[in-house]
DNA sequence: GTCTATAGTCGGATAGAC
DNA sequence: GTCTATCCGACTATAGAC
């Protein structure tokens, strides 16, 4: 990655370093004339960087580019955040903060106790919680630069990976506990562990491999309709998977 | 991408102008004293710029880091291909070559008459297929800077996209064909596609999300154990998949 | 075919006015 | 907080010796 900073001036991106100069880190809680103009600043440049870095990566990506989608200025970036890496990660905290509210409900649905009460009210969980995950996935307009940042992430695992893995790992973690109790198995099970990833495999390939996904179907993209032709397919192979096992 | 070339001097890799040129396409044909020593420079870049340009993407990669790497000269790869993006696209055909060389045997017997000529056939070429993808993808050492490269394409496709999407759309139409006899359908039918893209997805994701992977398995990496173990389960699933249909 | 040296471009970060 | 101007390092591509 780039060059580390060595030492800066003081912005709202740097909060500790302003606390330990005795300053207060009010920035973003001033009165209510040009109330929050920083905090707009900085919350469209997230959504530019978000854009930028998902479509070319985070060498790729120019801050200059970023501060133009954002209609901000260039020195801006290094003001509120403290420069291009920061940035990234900023980004990377606003992607879990998004989707963590988006499944909100079925995940905690799914951390409920009720949800392994049973077999049958895990199944209901499980299928609950994949049918979310579809949607989110792809149905989202905002998904697509999530996906992108998120795949890039996970080719190339840089100082953000830790942030993106919490979010990612406690979905996975979560599906182990369902199926474990489904198929009446551990949750540490590894055979669990497989299956639940070949589970999400199969939703995150129309993201992944969005391109081939489009050409192959002959889809102009994946809109209302093409989404729940996916999900029909989906839930219908959770269900045999699920199935085979509990029988003989 | 980069600034688009104008005029240049004439390399191997510009076969086509060398030839306008009155020039004969021989470089890499002459006798064998000091024989294919440019062959060789060539192979080495191009090994190299597969590392380089799947860890950072077509922007990140330098091609300084990737003459370094191959211990050739800077210069050279101007010489042997005209130019960074050209050399990205050699990558993307090399990748192409062998891959299909690996998955060559199982596709042969994919695209022969008497895969489709039985039920039973087509189930157990499917099979087949599928162990040899889940081998070459998840098995072979270079695979990983293959998937690293093919993701980056999908995510952001460019000149090369239609190089890597022969070799990949003809594997998802060979799938669909299995499929489709199996379950007594149109190779045409959308939920066949569908479906075919599901199975591929549960073998990808172990590629994609490979950090995620090893975490959450506890893995130190995809070695012989693991893939068996993955290998297992994924056929585990397909068997089901097509059962629940065949059934009742 | 391979090399060194360098031209020309562009990116991230900074200084300091407002 | 926002802006312009600028520095400086790193990059691709080229020229031309060997």
């Amino acid at each position: 990655m780039a060059g580390a900073t060595t030492s800066r001036k003081t912005g709202p991106g740097d909060a500790a370093a302003a606390r330990a100069d005795g300053e207060l880190p009010v920035s973003r809680h001033y009165r209510r004339a040009r109330r929050d103009r920083g905090a707009d600043t900085r919350a469209r440049l997230i959504a530019a960087a978000l854009d930028v870095f998902g479509r070319e990566g985070f060498e790729g990506a120019t801050t200059r580019e970023i501060a133009r989608e954002a209609g901000a200025n260039l020195a801006a970036i290094v003001y509120h955040f403290g420069g291009k890496e920061e940035l990234y990660r900023a980004v990377a905290e606003y992607i879990v903060e998004r989707t963590s509210g988006l499944v909100g409900p079925a995940v905690a649905l799914a951390s409920a106790p009720q949800a392994t009460e049973s077999v049958e009210a895990a199944r209901a969980t499980l299928f609950r919680m994949i049918e979310t995950y579809v949607d989110v996935i792809l149905g989202t307009d905002e998904a697509e630069r999530w996906a992108r940042f998120i795949i890039r992430e996970q080719l190339q695992p840089t100082s953000a990976f830790d942030i993106i893995y919490r979010f990612m790992g406690g979905t996975h973690a979560l599906g182990a506990k369902l199926v474990a109790r489904i198929l009446g198995r551990s949750e540490e099970d590894e055979e669990v562990r497989i299956r639940v990833f070949a589970m999400i495999g199969q939703i995150m390939v129309f993201r992944v491999a969005h391109a081939l996904v489009l050409r192959r179907m002959e889809w102009p993209s994946i809109g209302e309709d093409e989404r729940a032709a996916i999900r029909r397919v989906i839930l219908l192979h959770v269900e045999a998977i699920l199935e085979a096992e509990a029988g003989p």
